[in-house]
DNA sequence: ATGATTTTTTGCGAATTGGTACAAAATGTC
DNA sequence: GACATTTTGTACCAATTCGCAAAAAATCAT
């Protein structure tokens, strides 16, 4: 364990800095984020930046990754959950909504599905991560479902990589819905409707 | 009908240049193009885009509008079909993954999916448009699936709005899904087993 | 204290940004 | 041909962009 750098110590906690340069972000898109905006979010100024996270795409990769752990998290708990399909399913919606709703300037929807996209057809880099987001989406939601069918609680012709990926879509169109300003009802509605569709 | 505009003619065709404009934001997203780059895909100068389509949010939103023409008349060719609902809703995912998975620079999924919700937080304007285009494309959906509760081919107790919503959040999908760069055969068999589930 | 080491800070600089002023060019009207 | 009218082309502006060099500051080791 590093105790004493030996050095300045540094006036940030990388930590905290990342997450508030994902905020950022988050709410203004990759090309609409300045550098500057970066430094006022964190507290750093840019040289401090340039060193603790290189560059700014590789920071957005950076906060990519970061969100993508929270994400990562969530399906994981879903693919643990000992509740049944729907609730299993209900409740990753739910959490997911929650985060897609808030927000210091208003909802922001996902910040994968709403920031992403708009680079990733000329940047090969955030594409990749995005595709690899996507996939991990795919098959973490999958998981719930195969349960459910070992369990006879689907039919047993179920194609469970199927319902997942449709479920996926769900939750695509959640965070662009969120963004584009749709009520929390309407989301969770959505949600209840898809859930009872899948299963 | 004006013919002689009585002034030094135009070197441009609006439309045509509003095409041309919008698949530059299409391929680059808004905060991303630069009028520079609007005026070589083009080829007018600054002073000319700026005279004709106003300044460079102007020009997004109109050729945000005229992207939802296009989608205006999927979701209308799609209300107006004689064919049974699996085989509209099929040939409507066919034809907009066509357009997703087109485009000179690699597939660009949707203009308005991946292009909007990245600005959608911050601009009051751009979410609004979103929001539009994410209702029509709800309301534009629905027709079908009332129809065919209307002709017997659902429950009587189908709820189409809910149908129509979880549609629209695969089309969503496909659109993201694309820009992520999916394979073709990948986003049809998504839109072929939804279209399955939900029929 | 002195020096080594790491970070912060200041300030720069070359390039690009969105937007515009103004003169030159191309047309119709008289 | 002379003039009004509209568009084009050149040039410019102030502001912002990302990135970096070099000095100043804060710590540890000796």
């Amino acid at each position: 364990m590093s105790k004493k750098p030996r050095g300045r110590p540094r006036a940030y906690d990388p930590e905290v800095a990342l997450w508030q340069a994902l905020e950022t972000f988050w709410a203004n898109g990759f090309s609409r984020t300045s550098l500057d905006a970066l430094a006022a979010a964190t507290g750093m100024n840019r040289p401090s930046l340039y060193a603790a996270f290189g560059d700014k795409k590789s920071l957005y990769l950076k906060s990519f990754d970061c969100f993508a752990g929270q994400l990562h998290a969530a399906l994981d708990n879903a693919a643990h959950s000992e509740a049944p399909l729907e609730a299993t399913l209900h409740d990753f919606f739910r959490n997911a909504i929650e985060i897609y709703m808030s927000g210091p300037d208003g909802p922001r929807g996902c910040f994968i599905i709403c920031t992403a996209p708009a680079e990733a057809a000329m940047d090969a880099d955030i594409r990749a991560a995005l595709k690899a987001a996507l996939e991990e989406i795919d098959r973490g939601l999958e998981i719930p479902f195969a349960k459910a069918k070992a369990e006879g609680r689907l039919p047993p012709d179920a194609d469970t990589a199927a319902l997942a990926r449709i479920a996926a879509s769900v939750l695509h169109s959640l965070a662009v819905r969120a963004r584009a300003g749709e009520t929390k009802e309407a989301l969770h509605a959505l949600a209840r409707q898809s859930v009872q569709s899948l299963c």
